[in-house]
DNA sequence: AAAACGGGGGC
DNA sequence: GCCCCAGTTTT
C-alpha cells in the first residue's frame, strides 16, 4: 500500500468519523483521560461528572483525600488506584507547575498514572498539538487496513508518525476510536458497514 | 513478559 | 458466567 493510498483512507475515516470535543480544560482532559483508562465513555463520563460536581478544579482535587472520592469515580473502575494517581497528579499540578498542566510529553510522562497514550491525548485535545494516540482501537485498526505490520502499539506510533502527516495525528486517533467501537470491532467487525472493505487486508483474508 | 487493578455492559 | 473496555505500574 503506497503512502498516498493511507494518506486518503486515513481522510476519508477523519472525514467520517471524527468529533470534536467540547473541553478543552487541560486539566480537566487530564484527570478524565485517566478515568477513562480500561474503561467505557459512558462510565467515564459518570465517573468525571461526579468528580467535577464536587471538585472543581486543580486547588480542591489536590487537597482531597482518596476515600473521599471513592464512590464519585467507582463507575470506571480501579477506583482506589484512580483516586490516589488523580489527587498525587493534582498536588504536583498546584506545586510544581503552578497549577497549570504542562504541554510538554517529557514533563507529562513524569506524573503518576500517565504513561504514553494518555500523554498524548492531553497534547492533543488539550494543547491542539499534533500527536497519536496509539491504543487497542488505533492498533488494531492501523495493521487490519494495511497501514503498518506491527506487533506493539509503541511501534504502530512510531510507523505511523512516520506516514500521516502531521496535521492527521490528533483526528486520526478520535477517528479510528469511533470507527472501532462502531465497526471495525475487536472479535466481529461489521464489514458490511465498512466503506473500506474492498481494499482492507484484513476483511479479504480473515486474518487477524 | 506477566500480573494486578475493577466496575459495568454485552452476549 | 465470561469477556472486554481511549492503560499504567509493579513484579
Amino acid at each position: 500500500m503506497t503512502r498516498s493510498q493511507i494518506v486518503s483512507i486515513a481522510e476519508k475515516i477523519i472525514e467520517m468519523f471524527y468529533h470534536d470535543f467540547d473541553e478543552k480544560d487541560p486539566f480537566k482532559i487530564l484527570i478524565s483521560t485517566i478515568l477513562s483508562q480500561r474503561t467505557r465513555d459512558e462510565n467515564t463520563l459518570v465517573a468525571s461528572q461526579n468528580l467535577f460536581s464536587k471538585y472543581p478544579n486543580v486547588e480542591s482535587l489536590a487537597k482531597a483525600k482518596p476515600e473521599e472520592i471513592y464512590d464519585l469515580i467507582k463507575p470506571s473502575g480501579m477506583y482506589r488506584q484512580k483516586a490516589e494517581r488523580i489527587i498525587e497528579v493534582s498536588k504536583i499540578i498546584l506545586e510544581k507547575y503552578n497549577g497549570k498542566v504542562p504541554s510538554d510529553l517529557d514533563e507529562l510522562l513524569k506524573l503518576p498514572g500517565v504513561g504514553r497514550k494518555t500523554a498524548n491525548i492531553v497534547l492533543f485535545q488539550g494543547f491542539s498539538i499534533p500527536a497519536i494516540a496509539v491504543d487497542t482501537h488505533v492498533h488494531r485498526i492501523s495493521n487490519r487496513l494495511g497501514f503498518v505490520k506491527t506487533k506493539t502499539p509503541e511501534q504502530t506510533e512510531e510507523e505511523l508518525s512516520k506516514v500521516l502527516p502531521k496535521r492527521l495525528w490528533g483526528p486520526i486517533n478520535v477517528a479510528m476510536v469511533n470507527f472501532g467501537r462502531n465497526i471495525c470491532l475487536p472479535r466481529n467487525p461489521r464489514c458490511e458497514k465498512c466503506p473500506f472493505s474492498k481494499e482492507c487486508k484484513y476483511h479479504n483474508s480473515a486474518v487477524d
